[in-house]
DNA sequence: AATATTATTCGTACTTTTGCGAACAACAAA
DNA sequence: TTTGTTGTTCGCAAAAGTACGAATAATATT
């Protein structure tokens, strides 16, 4: 009988997937992803939400290990976790290359 | 004041990792893309989950665009959305790409 | 007509997510 | 010490997600 378990990297792919899931989080990275500061203000400002819900988008992402923080006082800068992003973007890139791999489909 | 709704590329995106935030529906992907032969027995008998939600699962997939069903009488022929797929490719492609393009972090 | 096969839908339960305003904490400035 | 600035956390509500067994539908087979 098979393992029907998932395994790590099916697990991992799905949490970073999972924490990208939302329209504020891909604007987040994004955002981040472009400019030089990054404080929660100017993140917040760029969104159509509360900050209580931005803070919570921004712990999402932190703990997917997409994002880190990093507290200025009395501001807090946050960036990209260069190392975790690098292993998403490789994860991301097998799991599609995989799937395309195979040319035609099985249905029609 | 800037333009604070997400842009249709952002919420495709993320429409997409919705659909991809869960190891089993990613787990149904891969399984899909190695397979000739994808019905839905087959991908019940891999996953570790009732039928009832491996339906559920199935369903959320082909909502996003992701895979496509065709019946083939009893049964239920499930693949992979190939032209959506090659969306979704591209548009992961592009996002991380441009995420990664800066190379030193705002964060120490 | 009764039975078997296959997969979806229904009904239910529980958990998680999303969102907000208000309260709070930490620190700087007046 | 009071006030102001910046973000987080709390408490709550509504919605969505996850999961299961049972019921159902659709079609073959006996």
């Amino acid at each position: 009988m098979a393992n029907k378990d998932y395994s790590i990297k099916q697990e991992q792919v799905a949490r970073f997937a999972k924490a990208m899931g939302h329209p504020a989080r891909i604007a987040i990275l994004q955002f981040l992803a472009k400019q030089s500061t990054c404080y929660f203000g100017d993140i917040h400002e760029e969104l159509p939400i509360a900050k209580a819900t931005v803070s919570q988008h921004l712990k999402e992402l932190k703990d997917a290990g997409l994002i880190q923080g990093e507290v200025e006082t009395p501001k807090v800068k946050y960036c990209i976790n260069r190392d975790n992003w690098r292993l998403a973007q490789e994860l991301f890139g097998e799991f599609f290359c995989e799937c395309a791999r195979k040319k035609e489909s099985c249905c029609g």
